[in-house]
DNA sequence: TTATTATATTGCAATATTACGATTAATAAT
DNA sequence: ATTATTAATCGTAATATTGCAATATAATAA
């Protein structure tokens, strides 16, 4: 079928997911990295440093700016991208408590 | 295409989104979960647990398998899984440097 | 107004993922 | 031996994702 059966999850496993599936792709993470890297917006230049073409990155860009993690301001002729960091916060605490699982655990196996 | 190009990217970024596509679905969230809640190998009962068929939780399994997050040992009949937790701790630690990235930034916008 | 520049959208082809029925393989129980 | 149980694999259908060429849009510049 190819679709997930979204219904029979909660929502945080579904909200835990959804964040997931963005890093998954490894033009996300070199976006992200890069954006954390010049620690202001960025507008242009993104095409070249990733090595994709435009409308790729445009895509990819729009999927990261759904998940809210990025936002883009007009800038002239030109969009600036920069992290929502505030965003990127509470995404970071949601991930985070889902990896610390192993904390309250003891070896089984 | 559908095809990532995996070769444009650092061995990094595909290391991380390797790991992010795998928590990109809710079965394998719920799997997982349910895996440290029960906090020993579990043998079956996954299946009426998570809601999906046979076929389709055992091929999250061998995912989550390929990963190495989950291990797997027989016992009789069924299979044990649980979690790896020596690879879940240093597959946290590549995850979690990734997610911290913002602590070493200023507030651009 | 007409370029120019920068980004988004559309349309499409190729590949990947999700899901499940049917089958298979392996052991356990009778 | 036969039957039940458990999980993997195969085959297949449906949907999603990735990537890019072509085109559209939007804002400035000439």
């Amino acid at each position: 079928m190819g679709l997930t059966k979204s219904e029979i999850f909660t929502e945080k496993q579904n909200e835990i997911s959804g964040i997931a599936k963005v890093f998954g792709h490894p033009a996300r993470v070199a976006i992200l990295q890069y954006l954390f890297k010049i620690d202001s917006c960025i507008c242009g230049d993104l095409v070249e440093e990733i090595g994709l073409a435009q409308p790729t990155i445009s895509q990819h860009l729009k999927e990261l700016k759904n998940v809210g993690l990025i936002k883009g301001s007009i800038e002239g002729t030109s969009i600036c991208y920069c992290i929502d960091k505030e965003n990127w916060s509470s995404m970071k605490a949601i991930i985070s408590e889902f990896l610390n699982q192993d904390l309250n655990t003891n070896n089984c196996c």
